[in-house]
DNA sequence: TGCCATTTGGACCGGATAGTCCTATACTTT
DNA sequence: AAAGTATAGGACTATCCGGTCCAAATGGCA
């Protein structure tokens, strides 16, 4: 791939997270991409659409590579990954400041229903994600109770977060994602064999003198699910 | 409220959820309520964003009435109030076809980040309907462990149900909803002072001969919290 | 009757938008 | 040197969009 093609995807791909699709012009691509006109930029791509399906291709293979590797990571406990991919989305959204949502999920909401090309792409991508969690779980089997269904837990999970990062977004506070994922993480230590074990420890909190209502007592040393 | 105006701001809804807000046109809002002209329009209406505002009022407050109003009744028991709630969110779902999603987490993703004005309406939004499920906690205490965090928690409900949505509209499946929301009654049964012994159901699904990964098992007979 | 809000129907404006076309330099590869 | 590709810059079209203005008809109400 060209550097210039990259470049534009990049400066495209920044202005569709912060004002959508539809409402950024290829007018503002060329600029923020530093381009001469509109020829150049048609050089490239055959058509907005076109640079709106490559720009998702794009955030899902960075995604893939920086955030979606960290499930793979073969030296790694399956559910402590878990646990540190969530704290990486976490981290991701701190970058930007809690402002910008998931690529992912800002082009669902903008274009699903209106736009089947990007909805059957979007589905690509959280199939995708989903798979990942899926073949995670498979490998922390032993781990987890006999009657746990991946495809559910999985979609739970992406489905919370994204739900999270959205929230956060609206409320410019990067604490409600930070306290989703913390409780994400517990209902993924639900599934597990000593569950019971762990919500014996989350009831002990009372024991610890927190104050009623407060973020924290034992289930935040429960953060990275089984070791903290 | 004129019927007129009622009449321009349930058109505007429905094309609003179908296509975003950016993607409406005033004329179409036109052509949808069957006005005759946009001088007829912007006699009710002295803008766009004034009918995007309104339009957010009106779905709220019907969200509040039909929806919100579960979270309230007064002879029901709190937790079993809240599965209802969840339930209803499916049910609504279910009627549109999993198509369209929530007109929150739709305008929020839409403009979250782009217009200063409708995020601020967005958040006061969900946090009007956060501190509906606080005071249901808060009236669920005796059931609930003493370091349950009502605020944390409230706003898990929110995010995993806006993400549930989403999710379901992407993959037009209606079930992708169904199954987040038993998932997410059980998250909350999890924080209640029998959840031990919940869990030990659970985990005794394994003797009631369910195939591996099937959804269902003892936890779908917990699907309204603690009664089914 | 006179007043006022409502409704109808359309012309119009300024600006933005996606996309095309054309010309003219560079740079690179064969 | 020739040929293809990249860069630059601008003119142009057709369409859409939010918003304004105007003229006329309709209807209820004081």
């Amino acid at each position: 791939m060209s550097d210039r093609r990259a470049q534009i995807l990049d400066a495209a791909a920044t202005l569709i997270s912060e004002r959508g699709f539809t409402s950024t012009s290829v007018d503002d691509v060329i600029k923020q991409a530093r381009l001469s006109g509109k020829s150049h930029f048609y050089h490239y791509f055959k058509s907005k659409e076109e640079l709106g399906y490559e720009v998702l291709n794009r955030q899902f293979e960075r995604f893939a590579e920086r955030g979606l590797a960290i499930l793979r990571e073969p030296m790694i406990d399956p559910l402590e990954r878990l646990g540190l991919f969530i704290d990486a989305v976490v981290a991701l959204q701190v970058e930007h400041g809690a402002r910008r949502g998931s690529p992912f999920g800002n082009l669902a909401a903008e274009m699903a229903d209106a736009h089947e090309g990007f909805r059957v792409r979007i589905e690509a991508v959280f199939e995708r994600w989903a798979s990942q969690i899926r073949s995670l779980l498979w490998e922390a089997r032993p781990q987890l109770n006999d009657d746990v269904d991946a495809v559910r837990l999985s979609r739970f999970i992406i489905a919370a977060l994204e739900g999270a990062v959205l929230m956060t977004r609206v409320k410019r506070d990067i604490s409600v994602l930070e306290g989703i994922a913390a409780d994400l993480k517990r209902f993924v230590a639900m599934h597990t064999r000593d569950a019971a074990g762990i919500q014996a420890g989350i009831q002990s909190g009372i024991q610890s003198g927190m104050p009623n209502g407060m973020s924290g007592g034992l289930a935040s040393r429960r953060e990275s699910l089984r070791e903290a």
